[in-house]
DNA sequence: ATATGAATTGTTTTT
DNA sequence: CAATTCATAT
C-alpha cells in the first residue's frame, strides 16, 4: 500500500519524517520520481507537505540548484524555502524558487538573443502596457470618438485574455466581447501594432514573458536539455491558477525526466479572470502518463463547524475532483451571518467583534477582514483609523501604480534601458513648457546619439528650458560609475522633489511613499534586480518593504481582499459586504462561470478561519452601477442548513 | 504646442 | 468621485 521510493532506512534521516507527516503527506514528501498530482484540499497542509519534501529531497543529496520551486508569489517561496532551512540546514536556501514570471524573467536574460530581443528588455506593467496601447490608439485612429473604440484598460484586457486563453482576437471577440465584434478589425491593426511596437522599443509585457519562455523551450531543444538538465525536479504550487501556456512551459521543461509534482486545490481555483483554468489541474493526469494522485483531505485549520459551512459552500459547485475535507477539531462555534442596517453600522458590528475577541486574548494579528474589492474597507479604514486600531491592508490599490512612484522609477528605468521610451516620455512631460510632441522629439534626438542616458547632454533647447538643464544634472551626477542604488534614489527624489511639490497638493504624504522606495532600494546592489523585483513582485501592502521588522513585531489587524488572501489564516475572519451584488459581484450576475469562480472565492474567505468566522451584509444598498437595490445576503450563504449559520440581526 | 479648466464617464480580483 | 477626455486660451 505504502511505496518505499527510498532505499535508506527512516533512521538514516536527520528529520523524523513518518513521526510528523500524516500518511498522505509522508507519501507527497517520500514519493521521489514521476509525475505527481497532490489534490491538497484547504488548510491541509500542503505547503507543510512541499515544504517537507524540499528537505528530504537536499537530504537525499539532490543538488538544491537542480531543484525548482514555483510558487503564485515570491514571498510564498522564500518562506518555504526558509522553513526548509530550518528543518534541515542552509543548504535549502539555494533551491531555485520564484514565480513563473520572475523565473522567465531570469531565463529570458540569459537567451534573449536566441528569440530575437535585447537582454536590456524593459517590462511593461499593467500600467505601461495601457500607455504604449493609448498612443497606438491615437495614432492610429486620430480623432475617433470615445465611444467607437473600447477603452485602453478593456484593449489591454482583451490582448491578455487572447493570449492567455489561446484564442485569436476574433475568436475571442465572439465569444466574450460580442459588443466590440463590429471593431474587430480596428481592434486588430491595434493589437499588432502593439506587438510591432514592443518590439521595436525593446519591450516585453507580463504575457510576453510566459511567451516567450514557451517559445524558447518549444523551439529549441538545446536550451530545454539544458535547462531540462539544470532544473531535475520541479514542483509548482497553486497549480488551480495556472493557465495553459504555463502548463505547457512545465510539460517542456520536464519533458526529460519526468520529475514534475504540481499541488493545487480545483476548489480553490479563483484567477479565471487571468486564464488561469482549473482543466489544466483536471487534465493533469491525461497529460503525464503514470501520475501518482495523492489527495490531502484532513484539514488542520478549521473548527468542525467552519469546515461544515464551508464544504456546504462548496458542495453546490458544478465541477470539482471528489473530496470531503475533515477535522480532528469536533468542538467551535458556529459562523455567524449577521445582516447590518447600513455599510457604517456593518463597521460598527466589526469594530465591537473585535473590541471583544481582543478583550478575551486574542491578539490582533490573529483576526482578518477579507472582502471582494479593495475599496469595500474604506468605511471600516476610518472607523479603525478612529478607533487607533493599527492594521495592514493587502490588495485593493496598487503602491506601484501611482503616479508619484511611476515618476520616480522613470528616471531609473532609462539608466537600465536606455530605450525605454515610455519612461523618457514620463521624464519629460514632467518639465514645463515640454508637450508630447516636443517629448518625441527630444526623444528622437537622444536615440539617435545611441550612447545612452548620454545622449540627453546633447539636447539643445530650442527654447530656454531650465528643467531640462536639472535634468541633465541630474544624469551627469547618475553616471558616476561607484554610485550605489540606493543613493541613485537619493539623487532622484532630490531632482525629483520640487516637481512633486508643485504638482500635488498631498505632496507631503507621496514624499513618505517615495523615501520608503527609497529606503528599499537599499537592499539592492543591483539597479536592474531592483527594478525587475518592482515590477513583478511590487510590495503587496501599504506598509510592507521597510518596516516588515517592525511590522511583524507589531500587533495588527490585517484587512485583504480575499484573492490576496490565499494560503493565509487567522484564528479569527470577518467577511464583510457578503450581499448578493457584491459578492458575488454584480460583474458576474450574468456569466454561470463567473459566478462559480465568485463561489470558490467565497469557499477560499470561509476556509481562512480557524475558530470564528462572520459574515457581514449591509441592508438596502442602492447600486448606481446596475440602478439596483441591493439588500440580500450573498446567495452562497442562502439555503444552507441552519444548523451551520446563525443569522442574526444587528443592532 | 502647451496649459488649464470643464465635462464626462465608468467603477473587481493580479503576475 | 477620481481619472480621463474635450474645448478653449495663452
Amino acid at each position: 500500500m505504502n511505496p518505499k521510493p527510498n532505499c535508506r532506512p527512516d533512521s538514516a534521516y536527520k528529520i523524523a519524517y513518518p513521526a510528523l507527516l500524516n500518511s498522505s503527506q509522508l507519501e507527497a514528501v517520500t514519493v521521489k520520481e514521476g509525475p505527481v498530482l497532490v489534490i491538497a484540499g484547504a488548510g491541509s497542509g500542503k505547503t507543510r507537505a512541499l515544504t517537507y519534501r524540499v528537505a528530504r529531497l537536499v537530504e537525499d543529496s539532490i543538488p538544491p540548484q537542480t531543484i525548482l520551486l514555483l510558487t503564485f508569489t515570491r514571498k510564498a517561496s522564500q518562506e518555504m524555502l526558509r522553513r526548509a532551512a530550518n528543518l534541515l540546514d542552509d543548504r535549502c536556501r539555494s533551491v531555485s524558487g520564484g514565480t513563473f514570471h520572475s523565473f522567465a524573467n531570469l531565463v529570458l536574460r540569459q537567451f534573449s538573443h536566441y528569440l530575437g530581443i535585447s537582454p536590456s528588455f524593459a517590462i511593461l506593467d499593467r500600467a505601461d502596457a495601457e500607455t504604449l496601447v493609448q498612443m497606438i490608439r491615437k495614432d492610429l485612429y486620430p480623432g475617433s470618438a470615445v465611444s467607437e473604440l473600447p477603452r485602453k484598460n478593456t484593449l489591454v484586457n482583451i490582448f491578455s485574455s487572447a493570449i492567455n486563453k489561446r484564442l485569436s482576437i476574433q475568436d475571442l471577440l465572439t465569444t466574450e466581447y460580442m459588443h466590440f465584434h463590429h471593431q474587430k478589425d480596428a481592434i486588430q491593426a491595434i493589437s499588432d501594432e502593439y506587438t510591432r511596437r514592443k518590439k521595436e522599443d525593446d519591450f516585453v509585457d507580463y504575457d510576453d514573458l510566459l511567451v516567450y519562455l514557451y517559445q524558447l523551450l518549444k523551439q529549441h531543444a538545446e536550451i530545454r536539455k539544458s535547462l531540462g538538465t539544470r532544473y531535475q525536479y520541479i514542483m509548482v504550487d497553486e497549480y488551480q491558477d495556472t493557465n495553459a501556456i504555463q502548463a505547457d512551459i512545465i510539460s517542456l521543461l520536464c519533458r526529460h525526466h519526468k520529475n514534475i509534482m504540481v499541488v493545487g486545490d480545483d476548489a480553490q481555483s479563483i484567477y479565471g479572470f487571468r486564464g488561469a483554468s482549473f482543466e489544466n489541474i483536471m487534465r493533469f493526469p491525461e497529460r503525464f502518463d503514470g501520475t501518482r494522485i495523492i489527495k490531502l483531505e484532513q484539514n488542520y485549520r478549521s473548527s468542525q463547524p467552519i469546515l461544515d459551512l464551508s464544504n456546504e459552500i462548496i458542495d453546490q459547485a458544478a465541477e470539482k475532483y471528489p473530496k470531503r475535507l475533515f477535522t480532528k477539531r469536533r468542538n467551535g462555534l458556529t459562523p455567524v451571518l449577521a445582516s447590518a442596517g447600513s455599510e457604517s453600522h456593518q463597521s460598527a458590528y466589526v469594530l465591537n467583534r473585535i473590541h471583544h475577541l481582543n478583550s478575551q486574548g486574542l491578539p490582533l494579528s490573529e483576526i482578518a477582514v477579507l472582502f471582494r474589492a479593495g475599496f469595500h474597507s474604506f468605511d471600516l479604514e476610518i472607523e479603525l483609523a478612529r478607533n487607533d486600531i493599527k492594521y495592514v491592508k493587502y490588495g485593493g490599490f496598487k503602491f506601484m501604480e501611482s503616479a508619484h512612484i511611476k515618476d520616480l522609477l522613470a528616471h531609473l528605468k532609462v539608466i537600465a534601458a536606455p530605450k525605454d521610451r515610455l519612461s523618457w516620455y514620463r521624464i519629460l512631460l514632467l518639465l514645463d513648457h515640454i508637450g508630447p510632441k516636443t517629448a518625441q522629439a527630444i526623444y528622437s534626438s537622444i536615440q539617435a546619439g545611441r550612447i545612452g542616458v548620454r545622449g540627453i547632454h546633447a539636447i539643445n533647447p530650442t527654447k530656454k528650458s531650465s528643467g531640462l538643464d536639472r535634468l541633465k544634472g541630474l544624469y551627469a551626477a547618475l553616471s558616476a560609475e561607484t554610485i550605489s542604488v540606493s543613493e541613485m534614489g537619493d539623487r532622484v527624489l532630490a531632482y525629483y522633489h520640487p516637481i512633486l511639490a508643485s504638482r500635488y497638493d498631498d505632496h507631503p504624504k507621496r514624499l513618505k511613499d517615495l523615501e520608503q522606495l527609497v529606503s528599499i532600494m537599499d537592499r539592492y546592489s543591483s539597479l536592474n534586480s531592483f527594478l525587475s523585483d518592482m515590477t513583478l513582485e511590487p510590495p503587496s501592502s501599504s506598509s510592507d518593504g521597510t518596516m516588515d521588522i517592525e511590522a511583524e513585531a507589531e500587533d495588527r489587524l490585517t484587512l485583504s481582499t480575499v484573492h490576496s488572501a490565499k494560503g493565509l489564516e487567522w484564528k479569527a475572519v470577518f467577511i464583510i459586504w457578503a450581499l448578493d451584488g457584491k459578492f458575488p459581484s454584480g460583474f458576474a450576475m450574468d456569466d454561470p462561470d463567473a459566478i462559480e469562480e465568485e463561489r470558490r472565492l467565497m469557499y477560499v474567505a470561509s476556509t481562512r478561519a480557524k475558530d470564528h468566522l462572520h459574515f457581514i451584509y449591509p441592508e438596502n444598498v442602492f447600486d448606481r452601477q446596475s440602478q439596483l437595490l441591493h439588500s440580500k445576503p450573498s446567495r452562497f450563504l442562502e439555503n444552507l442548513s441552519e444548523s451551520n449559520l446563525d443569522c442574526i440581526s444587528y443592532p
